[in-house]
DNA sequence: GAGCTATGGTTGAGGAATCAACCATTTATG
DNA sequence: CATAAATGGTTGATTCCTCAACCATAGCTC
């Protein structure tokens, strides 16, 4: 049974302090750095990372949600950008009439292969090479715990489409 | 000198990919919660945390800023939600008349006060309780060598107002 | 195969954070 | 002491994300 006081104690106070403010403000930097200098935003990079890294340049736009872990609304706002910008395209998919892939453009390949040299380097230097590889593994052991636990929360996943309530009458 | 290959490898990749993917998570899950069952957002909760915690219930918003590392415009702009509602008010600052003094009313004490315990009781449950003392330890330790290291990054603090840029003329 | 329900996606409104521009006052410089 | 620069705040536009509502197609079930 864990403890229960109503506050955090100064060790429990000055972990949870300094892993949120960390990677927040680490979050902030790199996405300054790379929209400073390759003009994408965080949400392009991360969209077009996905597309160009399965090796199939297309995937229907529900699979790139869940790779992201997006909502779909969000997506669709996403790629309607990034479409306008001529990064992506939108082909329907001959599997299902209500689908849609996503496909990747010549332009796109272009914009995240110029980026992503930059951007991997900030993530070294303000990340990685701040840790020996044993700190690494162990980030990595912690982090996947928080996610493993944060993946079985009852309320936690699921934005919840009020379509996608469990059937109420 | 670091490695320098222009990609992660495995070990890397995945302690980076975890460390982010557990941060944004884990504050997602938060603030629903939060807001969920106190009517309060993180940020609403973060600007009364500090007005509560500094024993004196009034403070310039020159400082609060700094407290909160957020941008001046920012806490202008969360300020006038929270006065609207009764949590907070302005008085002038006899110590500066170009200065606001920003003060916890109430109300804004009740709020915090009621949201506390259970804000606190998830932040056990999904962060605290999942480590050892010793694992608290070293996440603290990693979290505040990246924050050490983003604090020296020349351009990586200050939004750099228009105004603030050095001198250009 | 007719009528549910579930699924994939789009849209529009609203909230929150950022940026640029601005105003007022204070401090530094000549 | 007059003027220039720096500081504390506010405001409005813009962008990004979430939510709720909606449309169309697919899959069930009878």
């Amino acid at each position: 049974m864990p403890t229960e006081p109503r506050w955090l104690n100064p060790r429990e106070d000055r972990a949870w302090r300094a892993f949120k403010h960390a990677g927040h403000q680490l979050d902030v930097s790199l996405s300054r750095h790379l929209l400073q200098d390759s003009g994408l935003t965080q949400a392009d990079y991360e969209v077009l990372a996905v597309l160009s890294g399965n090796s199939i340049d297309r995937m229907p736009a529900r699979e790139l949600c869940a790779a992201l872990s997006w909502e779909k609304s969000r997506l669709s706002h996403q790629i309607r950008g990034m479409q306008q910008r001529g990064l992506i395209a939108r082909e329907p998919n001959p599997d299902d009439a209500r689908s849609v892939l996503i496909c990747l453009l010549p332009a796109g390949r272009r914009a995240i292969e110029d980026a992503a040299p930059a951007h991997v380097e900030h993530v070294r230097r303000q990340f990685i090479d701040l840790f020996t590889p044993a700190e690494l593994d162990t980030l990595a052991t912690l982090g996947e715990r928080a996610l493993r636990h944060l993946a079985d929360e009852p309320f936690g996943e699921g934005p919840l489409d009020p379509d996608e309530t469990p059937a109420q009458r």
